[in-house]
DNA sequence: GAGTGGTCTAGACCACTCA
DNA sequence: GAGTGGTCTAGACCACTCC
């Protein structure tokens, strides 16, 4: 309805009318006005404050969505057969690093789980997670031998909020081994943090090939 | 409200209790209890059909949101004073892969335009951007010396759709002195794609250095 | 104080889909 | 056919913020 808006009706800057007027002009009532501003607010394209009114956002920020399947079906929906190995499970002091991410003391015990995604046996993502047993308790039961320990969370431990990291690295040799390319070259760094409420659940750190991507809708 | 609701009250797989029934429960209206719903929908804590009614996702697919300010605005936001420089501009036929993405003929002429983001001087991202001018008449007019493309776009060519791909890849000798890295060094590569309608505005690929990130919320 | 958007209620009709 | 969610209307009260 309102598309007509952003494009060029009303000035970048400019205030548009009211709900209220929006909904008698358009005859229609002012909830289905407001859930359409609302819409484009979340989009970016306008701007809401009580009583200062709609204004069309001069630098709209766009927001782009992405959808996170499991791994596995990341894997299943390109068509290749799945598999997953366990690389070491182990419970042990984190590094400094790790204990300042998940904001818990050095001194606290965290279960490390690392292992190996892949696709039609060639590897597709190697995992290195940390999982705050005191957070997911639960967690310490598992073997990780058969589910992943991604499956098992996305599962099991619903969370309430997380980042998501991307950057770029060189592979350290020993990571360029379970990833078959060469020490030196460019991987796909993905770095997921999980809380629940005001505890970290969990810290991973994902690693794929160059050939890896990642795709957005806007 | 129904925040319990994913916590366990009801079982991944099984059908919560319909609309009307929550309501009452509940005491509020139907209104707000599909509001809740529709929002733990979107993110993928359940799933929603008519007649079949709500059930609790057993995969669930969370969606994570990124947004994408001005490039400007992105090195502002980091405490460094931007800077802008117009690499090259020329319309020419665009090679084949460019073509394919923006679906055009080869024939067409398209617009492209280089240029490179810093801040405090120090290269941030290089931009190799191509804008199909039926699509954007008005870039033709444009000088982009002082303006670059990503803000020229963003405050004057409204998109319906568009994508945006995340990869990695290894600096040619170019890219590098531009970026100020070595050749062979891994750079995080962002391809955004944006439409308008039924047609492609724009192809850019724009490249950071590997210190650069992108952190989304989920 | 007055006007804006945020959010709720109560009620209605429809589209879909399962039995 | 019946029950579900999708979406709309009309009206209300409130929080905020500008004048």
């Amino acid at each position: 309805m309102s598309q007509r808006i952003a494009q060029g009706e009303w000035q970048p800057g400019g205030t548009i009318p009211s709900e209220a007027l929006l909904a008698r002009s358009y005859g229609c009532s002012r909830s289905t006005v407001n859930r359409a501003l609302q819409e484009l607010a979340r989009s970016g394209v306008v701007l809401r404050r009580r009583r200062a009114g709609t204004q069309v956002a001069t630098e709209p920020v766009h927001a782009a969505r992405l959808e996170i399947p499991l791994v596995r079906r990341e894997i299943e929906n390109m068509g290749r057969s799945y598999s997953y190995e366990l690389l070491s499970l182990e419970v042990c002091l984190p590094p400094e690093r790790v204990a300042a991410r998940l904001a818990v003391p050095a001194s606290r015990e965290i279960l490390r789980v690392r292992s190996l995604h892949s696709g039609d046996r060639r590897p597709y993502q190697l995992e290195d997670r940390w999982i705050d047993v005191q957070v997911a308790p639960d967690a310490l039961s598992q073997s990780f031998t058969e589910t992943s320990p991604n499956e098992w969370l996305v599962k099991n431990c619903p969370f309430t909020q997380g980042t998501l990291h991307f950057s770029v690295a060189a592979a350290t040799s020993g990571e360029a081994g379970h990833l078959h390319v060469e020490s030196g070259d460019p991987i796909f760094v993905v770095e997921r943090l999980t809380w629940l409420n005001e505890a970290a659940i969990t810290l991973a750190r994902m690693i794929h090939p160059a050939s890896h991507g990642v795709t957005m809708k806007v």
